[in-house]
DNA sequence: AAGGTGACTAACA
DNA sequence: ATGTTAGCCACCT
């Protein structure tokens, strides 16, 4: 049986470029709907991961909220933008259209 | 070893 | 409408 980490890092590997998707959304699909917390924890100590797209998982408005020196909001930004996301600069947060952008899992 | 914390979300008051 | 509470699971101290 595989552990919630390794479902939830294999969920976001499944996100296809060019699109992005939430916290919830990947802790439903590695089989928690509510760890969307759990999701972040995991991500925040797996960003050595260099197969991990972890910049298209982003909190349930669209904001990047990341908070990790190594990997800063603008740098999210700028790899979300050279996959054709998006991206507004609202104040000092990152938003991205959700309702445009999110991962449909369907089909 | 045990308890607290976190890149979250949804439900309630 | 805004503020609080609970639920989730792995890592850190």
């Amino acid at each position: 049986m595989r552990s919630f980490e390794e479902r939830v890092i294999d969920a976001i590997k499944q996100i296809p470029t060019g699109k992005v998707a939430t916290y919830g959304q990947i802790a439903g699909l590695a089989g928690s709907p509510r760890a969307a917390i759990t999701v972040g924890g995991i991500l925040r100590r797996q960003t050595q991961n260099k197969d991990l797209p972890w910049q298209r998982v982003i909190s349930r408005e669209g904001r990047i909220s990341i908070v990790n020196m190594e990997f800063p909001p603008e740098l999210q930004a700028e790899l979300l933008k050279a996959e054709g996301v998006a991206v507004a600069l609202r104040g000092s947060a990152y938003f991205i259209d959700l309702q445009k952008y999110r991962w449909c899992v369907e089909i």
